[in-house]
DNA sequence: CTTAGTGCAAAACCTTTGCAGGTTG
DNA sequence: CAACCTGCAAAGGTTTTGCACTAAG
């Protein structure tokens, strides 16, 4: 109970996040004539109260770390309801799991992913412009609803550490190649 | 035997894209120090003379079919390689199955893609003008390779069924209407 | 001949499903 | 108090792994 209380002191913090998101839930499950359960909201806080990209297992793992226990398929079924309900986006970068994130609203909360090929880290860009001018794309027998654009690249950290990988590479090489010269 | 010929008869229309593939997959296995198998040059036929988007196990059930037969592992690792190679890259669709395509050649060939969010069908969309400005997009510290732009929304026909079935539904609610007012 | 690559079967992984019991409206 | 939702365990589908054998260089 003080574990509860205490947790959502926690999320305090991210509130102005939470709480439309919350009444956004309580209309879209009165409209489905849905049941609003503790865990529904549970969850849905959880998200909006943490970083915005999270994977489903440890989503579960805070909230039972937390004292809230949630079984796991709940928690998948909720996102599930969550992303058909407009809250929250699915994604997949190359071949990581499944990876959410709240939806972003507006423009300024707008973003598009750079990936890591090599380390698999995912870095949010905002571009305003060029979300607008994607955004504002139309196609003439298809409803658009959201769009998502990912980069694939290498990451600055990872740059470096095959800059160096490949340094030392060489170095062995030439040791190499004089030691044959010397035989 | 009969049955491979005949399979290599059949993928010769579209041996324009295998060539360049088959010189390019063989650079990169030289220089990799990695070995020239069959099953590779198979694999990679077979993905360059058919549609540009496969399943993993659709391949796989196309080659056995042809009377060519690799094991499942030997597909995955294989592909595998080929999106390293970089003749090959994987997408990933809502929360639909992984799909490989063969790597765009050019501008021209590229692509952006509309998943519906219904029934999940996947159309490539050429934009050459908004390909080349992604393209041309630089970040300060992330080496760009590439990128994929995924538009979701419902697709014509999956529109016409929601509003079928919407309409039959209103019917449905006001006959129910007319009969309570009648009790 | 050395060892990477393959095939097969089993395991791992993430996600969904079936069913019994609890909770919402 | 009906039916929806949850929890648990088991199954599902996809992808990876371990190991013995084959074949490329």
């Amino acid at each position: 109970m003080i574990l509860r209380i205490f947790a959502h002191g926690m999320a305090m913090k991210d509130d102005k996040l939470y709480t439309p998101a919350r009444v956004a839930l309580t209309a879209y499950l009165k409209g489905k004539k849905m049941r609003r359960t503790p865990e529904r909201y549970a969850i849905l806080e959880k998200i909006f109260s943490t970083d915005a990209h999270f994977h489903v297992d440890d989503l579960h793992r805070k909230l039972e770390a937390e004292g809230y226990h949630v079984s796991l398929s709940t928690v998948y079924a909720t996102i599930q309801l969550f992303v058909e309900a407009g809250l929250v986006r699915r994604h997949q970068f190359g071949n990581q799991p499944a990876q959410y994130e709240r939806v972003p609203q507006g423009v300024n909360e707008s973003h598009h992913h750079l990936v890591c090929n090599v380390c698999g880290r995912v870095r949010a860009v905002k571009d305003p412009t060029l979300i607008e001018l994607i955004g504002n794309l139309r196609y003439p027998t298809f409803k658009t609803d959201f769009f998502s654009l990912y980069v694939y690249g290498i990451c600055s950290r990872c740059q470096k550490k095959l800059k160096k990988e490949k340094e030392s590479k060489a170095a062995t090489s030439t040791a190499k190649k004089k030691k044959t010269q010397n035989h």
